[in-house]
RNA sequence: GCCCUCGUAGCUCAUCUGGAUAGAGCACCAGAUUCCUAAUCUGGGGGUAACAGGUUCGAGUCCUGUCGAGGGCACCA
């Protein structure tokens, strides 16, 4: 819709120019916005304001300028005004929007995508939990956000793939080993002291017990070096299937699982290094390697090879983002926690020695998760052992209410998830709020069939009964699900779905409240239940980008 | 000590990247159902946008400083 106003202004612009009206130099962007007040009109622009300057004349003078070239030639607009200091405020005719409402049936559940993306091709990559244990809350919300993010930028246009990227490689694989092993011996009634650096968790008792189903007490005489390749493994793999069960749980897949320790055999950690190397972005000093990262703006150089001989974690993560850009990926998104920020600009100079444009990267933070019980903090950590589980949580909450808890607030702001109040509170969920909407649309229809009427084709339907104010707001704001989705995937921001839901619903509930959609009046019945199809749409179409159900019935 | 993120109603958060009188939900108070789902609706109180400066037609939004919260400053991952 702002962009059909956006040309209207435009070609005013020209108009205005050609005519000799203004100078125009420079061509300004044009911003297009809806006003706060219904009664500034549909949509407004500051445009006037914004070359007062340029053109050496009053804002208010070049908004009456803009004016007289907008009105002369558009039979959309049905006025234009000009306010305060130079807003010029455009109202449109009903036509306008009841055309563009025909189109949102016609588009069905393709309504809301767009080509805005041009097919970019897009990596996200997200969640990517060490694989030394289950996954937590905190997991949980960079789970929510990047599958609505990979749903948000496939229906903005964008191609679309998703990474989960597994760190089966380090000493974090040799505690979780030997983890496994000490429970292993302490189950078989071998007295040992299970050392506070190993994973707490029960989880572990229950690998450890897996293992001795399957091969009872062949371990028990050997050595700590000769098991523990094999406990090592065969913890990954037993871990590794129980964050892919919680995930598929949350609804959320993957399009790959990266393996780190594939880097390394497939020799591409060694190649970038001595890629680096042949392009002097390395050195040596005190036994180790060193890459040059404070040439590119991180505040120091950083080792990649140890004193050991042992890759350092970074090291192995520039071999993986230089494969990502080598798979041809033109925008790699990675979804991290906030704790991991001072790894960002070391991460760019990476990308910047290589000799990559640094805006093809990008990092989002998701701030934590503060897990209260009743006001009070619990404690999330996975050497501990004292954690809520995603599994747990959504047990508790529910699919539809955790999901849309994690996606309802800026990913960038503290979260407090307080499991007393999320469980109490489930029935007042905002989620619900906007699934009761659609279900009461759905009864809606139950209802139209009852008294035989039908919902019509776009091709039959006369919009014309439609002239109720409040009619016009709720297809109003239908009409701008579009745009909310473009700007949602362009700035990444998922919390802008869950409110514009609420906001789009909220005028549904209000309407309902007042109006009868199954009336007497055969024709404005027609015309209100299409509206209402339109909407359910809508709703739907959201929801399913947030990965909500949009149940029939509650 | 240095760096990053944040600070908006009692609580949890929005405010469309600088626009018009800063908005929702929860909680609290008072009301609404002979009719398509009351998980709904209507009304009410509640604000020095942490604080102090600056930039301009215009600042919650940009800049500087102070205070406060969280996080990061490894040859860990």
């Amino acid at each position: 819709m702002k962009h059909f106003v956006r040309k209207l202004i435009n070609s005013a612009l020209d108009r205005a120019k050609n005519n000799g009206d203004l100078e125009l130099s420079v061509m300004p962007e044009i911003v297009v916005e809806k006003p706060k007040e219904e009664k500034f009109g549909d949509f407004s622009t500051s445009l006037a304001m914004g070359l007062a300057k340029s053109e050496r004349r009053k804002p208010y003078e070049v908004a009456e300028i803009l004016s007289s070239h907008l009105q002369s030639s558009e039979e959309n607009i049905a006025s234009v005004k000009i306010a305060g200091p130079g807003f010029l405020n455009l109202t449109m005719k009903p036509i306008f929007f009841l055309e563009r409402l025909v189109k949102v049936a016609e588009q069905g559940d393709q309504y809301g995508s767009s080509n805005a993306g041009q097919g970019k091709k897009v990596l996200l990559e997200f969640v990517s939990a060490n694989p030394t244990g289950p996954l937590h809350v905190g997991h949980g919300r960079g789970a929510a956000v990047g599958d609505m993010l990979g749903r948000l930028l496939d229906k903005a246009g964008y191609d679309v793939s998703t990474e989960y990227y597994i760190n089966d490689v380090g000493n974090q694989m040799n505690t979780l080993g030997r983890s496994t092993w000490a429970r292993y011996l302490e189950l078989q009634g071998k007295v040992n002291e299970f050392s506070a650096d190993y994973y707490q968790g029960d989880y572990i008792k229950d690998i450890a017990r897996d293992i001795i189903n399957k091969h009872g007490n062949e371990f028990l005489n050997k050595t700590e070096d000769q098991v523990l390749p094999f406990f090592r493994e065969y913890a990954l793999g037993s871990v590794l299937d129980g964050i892919k069960k919680d995930l598929s749980d949350f609804d959320v897949s993957f399009d790959r699982w990266f393996s780190e320790k594939n880097l390394y055999d497939q020799k591409l950690v060694d190649t970038s290094v001595s890629w680096l190397r042949q392009e002097k972005h390395v050195y040596d000093k005190d036994g180790a390697v060193w890459l040059k990262s404070s040439k590119f703006n991180d505040e120091k150089d950083r080792v990649l090879i140890k004193q050991s001989g042992e890759k350092t974690y970074f090291c192995s993560d520039i071999a993986y983002h230089k494969n990502k850009i080598d798979r041809g990926f033109e925008w790699i998104v990675d979804l991290w926690g906030a704790d991991h920020h001072g790894y960002v600009p070391r991460m760019k100079s990476a990308l910047k020695a290589m000799g990559y444009d640094e805006s093809v990267f990008k990092v989002m933070l998701i701030q934590f998760v503060s897990l209260k019980r009743g006001g009070e903090k619990v404690s999330m950590s996975t050497r501990s052992g004292e954690f809520e589980t995603l599994a747990d949580v959504i047990k508790d909450v529910g699919l539809d209410a955790t999901r849309f808890f994690f996606l309802m607030r800026s990913s960038d702001t503290h979260l407090d998830f307080d499991l007393e109040l999320a469980k109490k509170e489930s029935a007042d969920n905002p989620v619900f709020y906007i699934q009761y909407a659609h279900a009461r649309i759905c009864s809606i229809f139950r209802k139209a069939t009852e008294n035989g009427i039908k919902l019509l084709d776009s091709a039959d339907i006369d919009l014309s009964p439609l002239k109720n104010e409040e009619e016009f707001i709720m297809i109003k704001k239908i009409l701008t699900f579009g745009e909310t989705i473009e700007k949602s995937a362009e700035l990444l921001e998922v919390h802008r779905i869950a409110f514009y839901l609420q906001d789009l619903v909220g005028t549904f509930h209000r309407y309902y409240s007042r109006n009868r959609i199954v009336s007497d009046d055969h024709a404005l019945s027609s015309a209100r239940l299409f509206l209402m199809n339109c909407l359910r749409i809508t709703i739907r179409n959201g929801l399913s980008v947030m990965g909500v159900s949009a149940p029939d019935r509650m």
